[in-house]
DNA sequence: GTGTTGACATGCT
DNA sequence: AAGCATGCCAACA
């Protein structure tokens, strides 16, 4: 049945997946990684797709400013609150350069 | 089939 | 630094 998830929403989950814990990769990366460099934004839509129990780290995609999209609301700060649960340093709203993804 | 929208990216000013 | 403009591609009305 269902045609099993189109290879793109396949291969970012893979990607998303992929981040190690403490670690944020943007956008544009996992679209990049995924085989799809200029599909950055079909990413966020996949995320805002994504259901409340969603095994993927979802939290740990942010846009290329290393800041969390999110016009800030509920749950701006509660992906904030994972992140630094998972020890990502925040300078301002912006995370540390050393926390982004790099594989 | 056309036009708008969207958890973006990159470049220029 | 921050803001504006353009590019890109799929889903939706």
């Amino acid at each position: 049945m269902s045609q099993a998830m189109d290879e793109f929403s396949q291969a970012v989950f893979h990607i998303v997946g992929s981040i190690p814990t403490g670690y944020t990769a943007s956008y544009g990366q996992v679209a990049k990684l995924a085989g799809y460099p200029n599909h950055s934004r079909h990413v966020g839509k996949l995320m805002g797709r994504l259901p409340r129990g969603s095994k993927l780290p979802w939290y740990r995609v942010i846009n290329s400013q290393a800041k969390i999209s999110l016009p800030a609301g509920p749950a701006y700060e509660r992906q904030k609150g994972l992140l630094l649960a998972e020890g990502v340093e925040f300078i301002g709203e912006r995370v540390a350069k050393a926390h982004r993804w790099q594989p």
